[in-house]
RNA sequence: GCCGCGGUAGCCUAGCCUGGUAGGGCGCCGGCCUGCUAAGCCGGUGGGCGUGGUCCCUCAGGGGUUCAAAUCCCCUCCGCGGCGCCA
């Protein structure tokens, strides 16, 4: 959310950056901000006057009474001004409802190195990483995708997209999960359960190791929570809500980490405040039908292990460039090939004042598909969710800035492996980091082994 | 789920029965005093607005009664204790 005084005091910077996020729709909701604000503070003034007179009177009152006096002229004024101040809060209060209606629905302002861009197509790689085993077949793509700047090894045999691994390895069931939950849902079976859990313990170690407190949060949180770090569009579209109660079960951790110090006057000395999530996440993934139907790419759960930062303001960009490095070095040492991606304004949505993701490369599709999304969300939800912070007790507190990032999403980084550490043969060669914690070093098709998980 | 007790400023607490407009302490900031420190004393310490005004709002949140509500009544949320149920 905006802090109205930068509407009332410069409008002209937040009109400029919706023109730039191209919502020209939404400029006239300045214009009427203003307008009503400058109602409301007109009211407000009123109705602070009839208030001053009507404290004085009840004084009045109390003192003739304690005297034994008469009051009945008192009252009588009394009951007017009552009258009239009740008119008026009337009036102020749909006033303040409506400048409420737009500003929990203006965007946030974005950082100046956002591209411009109508949507994902625009976004600007800005980094690569890793050698990329390429089919020949892919090579123009991949060419054109890695913008020429990233090596490569030539595969004469044409790596499985993940959803054939699945069947391959049976790593999962994809059939009955659909006849059980329905689409978009999957049982996670034998080698890959253990994957799963593997790829939670590296990435949260990792965070461990860099100062984050891990947390298992709540996986079901209040409205508003969600309210406080979402826009409202996201409602629909993402998140499940539970009959009969107010709980919504939490797309990320990201959502109950933020709530955690809603309402809140952190002390300065405890910033930055660093917090490894640990969740499973649950969306609704409405409005993409079509994409990425069949597989664990795209589904309604997975599990996740989160970054999330409360940060000063003004450490809050260099703390987004740590975040984004951090789940960048889990990346690299799994050895997964990956661009960055600096998201446009087109794709960027209105949490975010500057949002990276990671896009690793994935062998077997022959693109490059997002695996993590790290943002920078400044003062937008803090400022929702009244989470401030001072160093001494009697200044003015202000509101901390939140980031967050994926460090490691599992459904999406075993799609990265299974397309990418393939062998012709089906074997699946896992990246050495995760030794220690799967306890194998490989999977083998299914029909190349007796049971599950051997060494 | 049921019963009881609670929720007051960054923290601790008084006030609630008996309605009269939130008092004290800690911490912090500033000032006075002092060779320096401590102690002591004075002022400040949530939000708002035309921002210095003997202004308004704020006692978990919402509603009601009243000229007037922290205080009385109702609802919701949260915490603690007990009982019940349960992995």
């Amino acid at each position: 959310m905006l802090d109205i005084k930068l509407i009332r005091e410069n409008p002209d910077t937040v009109r400029a950056d919706l023109i730039k996020r191209g919502e020209i729709e939404k400029l006239k909701w300045i214009d009427e901000i203003l307008e009503l604000d400058k109602r409301w503070r007109e009211n407000l003034k009123k109705i602070n006057t009839l208030r001053r007179d009507r404290n004085r009177i009840a004084v009045e009152i109390g003192r003739r009474k304690k005297a034994g006096k008469d009051v009945g002229d008192l009252l009588t004024r009394s009951r007017e001004i009552a009258g009239q101040i009740e008119a008026l809060e009337k009036e102020i209060e749909e006033i303040r409802k409506k400048i409420d209606y737009y500003l929990w629905r203006l965007p946030n302002i974005t950082h100046e190195s956002v591209p411009i861009g109508k949507d994902d197509t625009e976004n600007v790689p800005i980094r690569f990483w890793g050698k990329a085993r390429v089919w020949e077949g892919f090579l123009e793509t991949f060419r054109e995708q890695s913008l020429g700047k990233m090596d490569y090894e030539v595969l004469s045999w044409r790596p499985k997209i993940h959803v054939d691994m699945l069947e391959l390895l049976k790593g999962a069931d994809l059939e009955r999960a659909a006849k059980v939950s329905g689409s978009r849902f999957y049982y996670l079976m034998n080698e890959l359960v253990i994957l799963d859990l593997a790829l939670l313990r590296f990435a949260l170690d990792k965070l461990v190791e860099k100062g984050f407190t891990p947390v298992v949060p709540p996986y079901m949180v209040r409205r508003f929570v969600e309210e406080g770090v979402t826009s409202f569009g996201d409602f629909e579209d993402v998140i499940y809500k539970v009959e009969g109660e107010d709980l919504y079960l939490i797309p990320t951790s990201e959502h109950p980490l933020a709530g955690m110090h809603a309402n809140e006057i952190l002390d300065g000395s405890e910033l930055p405040l660093l917090y490894a999530g640990i969740s499973p996440c649950f969306r609704k993934e409405a409005g993409t039908a079509g994409k990425d139907t069949k597989g664990i790419f795209r589904v309604h759960q997975f599990h996740k292990v989160e970054q999330f930062v409360y940060s000063r303001p003004e450490e809050s960009w260099e703390w987004h460039e740590r975040i984004i490095a951090n789940a960048e070095e889990l990346f690299q040492e799994l050895e997964i090939p990956y661009r960055v991606v600096n998201i446009c304004t087109g794709d960027l949505g209105y949490v975010a004042a500057k949002k990276y993701d990671i896009e690793a490369w994935m062998a077997g599709q022959g693109k490059f598909r997002e695996v993590v999304s790290a943002s920078n969300c400044t003062e937008w939800q803090a400022r929702r969710l009244n989470i401030r912070f001072r160093d001494k007790t009697h200044e003015k507190p202000r509101f901390v800035h939140t980031l967050n990032s994926t460090a490691i999403a599992t459904s999406r980084a075993i799609v990265a492996i299974l397309e990418n550490f393939q062998t012709e043969e089906g074997v699946v060669k896992l990246p050495k980091v995760l030794w220690k914690y799967t306890g194998f070093k490989e999977i083998l098709p299914a029909s190349m082994k007796e049971k599950c998980c051997q060494e």
